[in-house]
DNA sequence: CTGGAATGTCAACAACCGTTGGCATACGGT
DNA sequence: ACCGTATGCCAACGGTTGTTGACATTCCAG
């Protein structure tokens, strides 16, 4: 591979940087296909040429604009009945203030990539932190299906779509009424 | 206004429908953006003049083909307690053989106009239909927004991304997790 | 039968897109 | 001080898009 070493720091770093802030709030607002590289550039101050030298081409861009963390709290050590709890505080307290989440759902919706992207996370990282607190290891790919459709419907209804009685809740509100249902796809059962 | 007379019908409304397929076929596959008139047009085997006479711009052709009912049946006259069952059911029913849903959620992550639509529907449609069974009329725009952050997650994750966990489950399994969600947002409370 | 309206085809326009290559400038190691 | 290299701007290309207008054809009422 390539040499791990800490690679002196480029003097363009500045830049690539406002490309990326630009580049994350413009697919936020528009979606891939209405973001234009052009008009990426024009926010971060820059020629749209430099984005191509730096990123390569637009779906790069993208890629490395949707680099996504769900920054998953340790599950384990903390009492079971309030996972649910926990978890739908957590998500909402992330995305109130990163949009990377609305760019990602905005830009899957229609992009290939983007949904495989959305598919990977919901797979790695939430798939594998569900997998640590199911009760039974085998129905946990399924538990952690019916958490994303309810988180990432959340996020849909509220930050995409802005239903208004979504969009004007209260963060608190929302966590009292659905952090039941999450905590019934982590640790209950279908019936009950 | 204009004769609301029985308008005789137009030769060319074979050629309407055709486009209106076609076009419902497109947005649903590729979302607002992607799908280009001439694709549709193409689809249909017409011209993509005809389009445009038609419904005058892509904004009006997407209108068109968007026309949406959820066709939400009579709730008044099912037992309270099997109204999430008859929902979910219900809208799996509905969207697993006609993809305007899907059309549609695609295109209202990008495309203002489709998400008013969205927006519309839930309020309309989804709102008033809650609101006939919701135990306090007061909180019925409330519920109403909940079950559709379940209900369009679900179709996000099922339809649209596709997540596996979802996308490959038996409707009826699904019918079993998410109904008593869909009942405690409808009658239920939030702590409990 | 006839003339006007409805229907459909063809070619083109203007705008915009992602992307490319050339050229000027400023940096930084030697 | 020098020179290779990184950084940035400018202009342009090829392709695609929504949209338009002129022209051909078909239908149908009178």
């Amino acid at each position: 591979m390539t040499e791990a070493a800490p690679t002196r720091p480029r003097r363009s770093d500045a830049t690539r940087a406002a490309i990326l802030r630009a580049a994350r709030e413009r697919f936020a607002a528009d979606g891939y296909e209405r973001a234009t590289i052009r008009a990426i550039a024009a926010e971060a101050r820059i020629d749209p040429s430099m984005v191509m030298r730096y990123y390569g081409s637009k779906e790069g861009l993208f890629a490395a604009a949707a680099e996504f963390d769900l920054r998953l709290p340790e599950l384990t050590d903390v009492p079971p009945e309030r996972l649910g709890e926990l978890l739908v505080r957590h998500f909402l307290d992330r995305w109130e203030n990163d949009e990377t989440m609305a760019a990602l759902l905005r830009t899957a919706a229609t992009n290939p990539a983007a949904a495989e992207r959305m598919r990977g996370i919901c797979a790695d990282q939430l798939g594998t932190a569900v997998a640590r607190v199911a009760p039974d290891p085998a129905q946990a790919p399924r538990r952690a299906g019916l958490v994303a459709s309810q988180i990432l419907g959340l996020a849909l209804t509220r930050y995409v779509l802005r239903l208004p009685p979504v969009a004007d809740a209260d963060p608190a509100e929302l966590v009292a009424w659905v952090a039941p249902t999450i905590q019934r796809y982590l640790r209950g059962t279908p019936a009950a």
